[in-house]
DNA sequence: TCCGGAAATGAGAATGACTATTGGTTTCAG
DNA sequence: CTGAAACCAATAGTCATTCTCATTTCCGGA
């Protein structure tokens, strides 16, 4: 496979990336960079069909494989919505705590930040009830649903 | 098919999810009776698998169709997971608003509630975004995930 | 640099949740 | 009572995703 970045991946990004794959005893290979730098370039949720698109010497088997591999190892998130495909976008730790825009007509997800304190609210509201459930928090994930718009 | 409700659809209920499907051209028959009561029945979101062993006069192929006529009618939810089931609840205005724990380990679902407050606090800043994108709300979703009691 | 084994790749086949079709039965208006 | 419309159950597709396996690439040791 040649090597034509559509994005760059820094340093430090690629040091953690590595860090995370060697952890799940995977190597960081070139399909699997490519399959990065495409959703980095994107910088928004893209289905497989997307990123397919976007670097056309992927394979469709091998990158589904590898998605799943990525997302094992903790480098990517994978967003399933009522749409045909999954989506798959870089972790929040390698970017940024966000949330979905969800559009109900075509699918379409775009990443939104919340301030900091209505964040904070919602975080301190969730650990009252994991307390009181005996639940473990991995993680909240707050979406929010209706039409976009380029969808009207 | 015979009749051996699960639970009962008191009379307010039954004229709600009838004229919501009438809005439909669709009519509240027996099959899709019985599939409200186990929703109702079990209080959580169900897998159809789930739906079929709480009620073994239904039909897979029917359950499924029925299930995709009471979405579209908006009696009942489908919520996507991980998992390899989607789950179906009574939707929210039939029953109350609220949130989910999701399992990321056995992938089982359940409802909790938020209080007022808070609640209040993520529709605000919610709507705030919403101005900013020209996105028309129609819900939002805030899920929890981690790991339940049992799967420790 | 060259080798050998282990891991990764890619083309295609298989899987399985879900959907559409079919053909027969029930319901309801008139 | 009658016929069309709506329903139902069974079964055959559909299609995103996963698996298979022959081939290629990677990487440490000689």
């Amino acid at each position: 496979m040649k090597t034509e970045p559509l994005a760059t991946i820094d340093t430090e990004l690629d040091e953690q990336i590595t860090d995370l794959l060697r952890q799940s005893d995977q190597r960081f290979t070139k399909a699997r960079r490519a399959l990065v730098e495409a959703l980095l370039a994107s910088g928004q949720p893209m289905t497989l069909p997307q990123v397919l698109e976007a670097d056309t010497r992927l394979a469709q088997s091998s990158a589904y494989r590898n998605l799943v591999v990525l997302e094992a190892a903790g480098v990517v998130t994978r967003i399933v919505t009522n749409d045909d495909f999954a989506r798959y976008e870089l972790a929040e730790h390698l970017t940024h705590h966000h949330h979905h825009l969800i559009c109900s007509s075509c699918g379409d997800v775009t990443d939104f930040e919340l301030d900091d304190q209505a964040e904070a609210g919602i975080d301190e509201a969730l650990h009252k009830i994991a307390a009181a459930t005996g639940f473990t928090v991995e993680a909240h994930r707050l979406d929010l649903v209706g039409v976009c718009s380029g969808c009207d």
